[in-house]
DNA sequence: CTGAAAGCGCTTACAG
DNA sequence: CTGAAAGCGCTTACAG
């Protein structure tokens, strides 16, 4: 900046109020400035800017998501970094592993950057270490699963409800055995799904077989393990809820290698590309991945327009797409 | 720091040292320093803290895409940010969407974070505007594609090789008439898949028939339609390379809804989730993503850690997945 | 409308 | 080993 200065002519401060888009100051020393900026490819230093600025903010944002290349998290990024974006902010992100450690160690590398707020899509158990930056201002909110020993506003889909949806639509269709295929219960996401499936089951009055609910489930070998058990029973299921996506492959697979796919219903819980290439196709419960990025951003900047009542929860709808597999009879 | 300061009954320089793990601060001052950390929950500022040091590093990375949720992206961005964390930097993101003004407003918001390296998914056709961030010592690496008007590190798949392996397992297996389908040629991997192609054919002394190219396909939808016109010729293709993810699936919906999947030979550029799952199983060209990624991220770090070299190029080469479409008899 | 000066939160020679 | 002071690249009252 000394330099543009210098070969503009003028003071620090005038080319400051240049770069600021300060109306007062004199059109022709404007036109200088930009020239000299021009021709020196000055850029200006946004965090000694943002450092000395009266609002001290950073025009950035944190996200730390379990993996960044998990199709419903990207997507949930995209849907996030859009809305930030046209917000004029920037986005870090970061992917955690689904480790509580290099989650904290994230969150708090975006914190000393002093970014306007942080999205967590969690994996730890203890987000109490957020609290000094929650109460210091920084803007915050949950995705896909609440925080653990921290209030916060938070935004997830309705896990139990589209589970219970699932269960219905079987139930509606006769199946009375109801294979359940889920991931590990601690995950809010895993536990709320289970909890749909039952009460669907309460209400319409059957008794819950433990054989049936196959959990703690972690890859598609692990699924395609628990589908070949399920189906050896001496009383085996008709139809299959598998609960998330990674586990749905894994049966998918597995029911095609056992040559049942076209004997068991299966529904499972988040689209898949190319369900509906199968045969048969897979019927499903959408999550609407993108929608929960938006709402996100919207909570954070709600927030950040100063925004101060209590923690707020959205809940994101879900869709049954009813496309062959879901609709097999027992 | 004052107030860590003040509590501690140390100068700041002191509370500085502490932080920045000096030795030579005697251990009990120490103590005092790291009590008054944790009991006032300060964090220091990043970014003061690096506008005063000597090395002047952000110790952080832009990462400028063109859609974070495709698939594709999501594994290289996956890939580049795990190494850029085990070297202890940030990653920043953002996505053009393909549009050129918005990859240059991402490229430059970076660049006056003071950034340290930049990775490029391009989208423009005009990189030049880099020029002055490259000479002023930001690393730069381009990938999936390279830059245009700009000289710098660039990772790529084999795609052309990957093409011509595709088109040759199918003329082995006695097909003559390929259909070929593909992206806007303006972009890179479109136009070198397509040599790839054509290259293939010609080593076999195979002339190309031009009605069995259809380029410039931006979706499902139209890959679809060429599909359709394809098959429709009076002498159709026995077989289709589909040059694309996007491409790839609509190819696959439209031969399913002609039911003619059986019957026309298909591989695809890019591996799909399930593509083992379908009907017949898909035979695709894979590209390692996390490879490109990873290569990226080398190539940055080797510049960060001074090498000075010309620039260079790495190819990430394909596999080609025998799956079953790509093996059907003509 | 413009410039000299103070100061944002830090680090780092320098002197002790 | 420690502190007072200068200064990183900016912005912004303040006085003119």
């Amino acid at each position: 900046m000394r330099e543009v200065a210098a070969l503009a002519g003028v003071s620090l401060a005038t080319v400051s109020r240049v770069l600021n888009g300060d109306p007062k100051v004199a059109p022709d020393r404007g036109e200088r400035v930009r020239d000299a900026v021009a021709l020196l490819g000055y850029r200006r230093d946004a965090s000694a800017s943002n450092l000395r600025r009266a609002d001290r903010v950073s025009t950035s944002i944190g996200v730390v998501f379990e993996d960044v290349a998990n199709p419903f998290q990207a997507a949930v990024l995209r849907g996030l970094e859009t809305v930030i974006r046209q917000r004029g902010l920037l986005t870090l992100v970061g992917s955690s592993d689904d480790d509580a450690v290099r989650e904290r160690e994230l969150a708090q590398a975006f914190a000393s950057r002093r970014i306007d707020g942080l999205v967590v899509l969690p994996a730890g158990t203890d987000h109490s270490y957020l609290r000094p930056d929650r109460d210091a201002g920084v803007a915050m909110v949950f995705v896909d699963r609440p925080p653990v020993l921290l209030e916060a506003d938070v935004v997830v889909s309705d896990n139990a409800g589209g589970a219970a949806a699932a269960t219905e639509h079987l139930l509606a269709r006769g199946h009375r055995r109801i294979g359940f295929l889920g991931d590990e219960l601690r995950i809010y996401t895993a536990a709320e799904r289970l909890r749909g499936h039952r009460e669907a089951l309460w209400r319409h009055g059957i008794s819950e077989d433990p054989d049936l609910v196959r959990t703690e489930l972690r890859d598609g070998a692990a699924a395609g393990e628990a589908v070949a058990a399920l189906l050896a029973l001496p009383d085996p299921p008709t139809a299959l809820l598998t609960a998330q996506n990674v586990i749905s492959v894994g049966a998918i697979r597995r029911l095609r290698a056992l040559d049942r796919h076209h004997a068991v219903a299966m529904i499972g819980f988040d689209d898949l590309e190319l369900a509906d290439a199968l045969e048969p196709a897979i019927s499903v419960i959408a999550q609407d991945a993108a929608a929960l990025g938006r709402a996100a951003a919207e909570l954070l900047f709600a927030r950040l327009d100063g925004a101060d009542g209590g923690y707020r929860r959205v809940e994101v709808p879900t869709t049954l797409i009813a496309r062959g597999s879901g609709e097999l009879a027992p």
